[in-house]
DNA sequence: TCGGTTATTGACTGGATGGACAATAACGTA
DNA sequence: TACGTTATTGTCCATCCAGTCAATAACCGA
């Protein structure tokens, strides 16, 4: 009954993932956005609202995109999870030697939230949850195996990991070759073997 | 034999830091910036050449600051490397988790870098470099006494802490509690391979 | 084929921003 | 004490930017 819309929300929204992921929420220009999209202004506004709105939709996408990818290589059943978390962590430190300019948006998010209440800190609060929540299912698994000490804390080694690889994407952006990003990423793994690490008081409930 | 200034460059690069600490270079106005250093526009200007320019002298402040504080903590002679270790990365997990607003503009500058050859980028990895040569240093006097195994890759291990400490940043930016961080940092000490922190104390977190 | 609804287009605006200019003020030295 | 030098102050400007408005176009059901 009414005009149809000459594209796709999802293409715009990877479109215009792309852009903040190079440029970040505040440098990008609603020109950018324009050009990457190929949609007017106003459809732009019309369809999300604007920038703010279209960086959280980008921003939804991206974490999906990164939980799904995540659960999937750490999901297989090719191997033990302990092994499968070695192959992602190594794999993690070939990408983000990579040469490419980009940051992921969910650390864009974190950086340029202004505060906590921010929409961009919740959604990519939930995000990390979200993305350790997957880390322990793989670790739990991997104690469930024996491969890990049954006390060993699944939850916190899982926010971890989290941890790890942010801080393993922001040092590939500051440059860092993908050698020494390996030595990191196999650095890391050593806190789940030798294992038989703190009383478990130093261990508070996530 | 010229009218002196009233200020203190270094007063105004800490002023101007908080204010980029708080809302990042792109966010940052040159109104806040006058506000919070007391100067006019054009003295700001005169004096430091624009707004890039200036948040790249409270970079490096910034950077010689965080180099200094973590040089002091891991310095000092009243305990094990490994220990000092340890102690300075539950601090960092209770600094991190703490609710003031503030990224370090180390990480801003990496995040809002347009590209390799950015003067952000460069100085920001001679940044990295210089906090993972500290780490390197305690890590080798472990080595020295026998707290790490001879073959330890001290200076792998020097990145895998900066790494660390950045994630732990990011997540506490995020929001992740003071309990959650501190068994994060716990978790990290375990790549030493150290049963020999692991029972070395209880710092309960909150 | 017609009309209602929604998309698109392009021009427009109010405001803010980074930066420049010009005039004045403060200092030390000759 | 006058002058050269440099800081300061306030004004001004060109640009850009997010968002709006008004007009037109496309679709589809009736």
């Amino acid at each position: 009954m009414a005009r149809p819309r000459k594209f796709l929300e999802s293409d715009v929204v990877s479109s215009a993932g792309e852009v903040f992921a190079v440029h970040g929420l505040a440098a990008a220009t609603l020109d950018d956005l324009v050009r990457a999209t190929g949609l007017g202004k106003q459809s732009l506004y019309n369809a999300f609202g604007g920038k703010r709105e279209l960086f959280l939709r980008a921003l939804s996408e991206d974490r999906e995109e990164a939980t799904r990818a995540v659960s999937e290589a750490l999901g297989h059943d090719d191997a033990s999870p302990l092994e499968r978390i070695r192959g992602h962590m190594l794999l993690l430190a070939i990408e983000f030697s990579g040469s490419d300019r980009r940051v992921s948006l969910t650390t864009r998010a974190l950086v340029e939230s202004t505060g906590e209440q921010d929409p961009l800190s919740t959604v990519t609060r939930a995000g990390i949850e979200q993305l350790a929540e997957v880390y322990a299912g793989c670790l739990e698994h991997a104690r469930e195996n024996g491969d890990l000490p049954d006390d060993a804390n699944v939850q916190s080694l899982a926010m971890y990991f989290v941890a790890v690889t942010r801080g393993m994407e922001l040092l590939g952006r500051a440059g860092v070759g993908r050698g020494v990003l390996t030595a990191v990423a196999l650095d890391s793994l050593r806190a789940l073997d030798g294992e038989r690490m703190a009383d478990a008081g130093d261990h508070p409930p996530a």
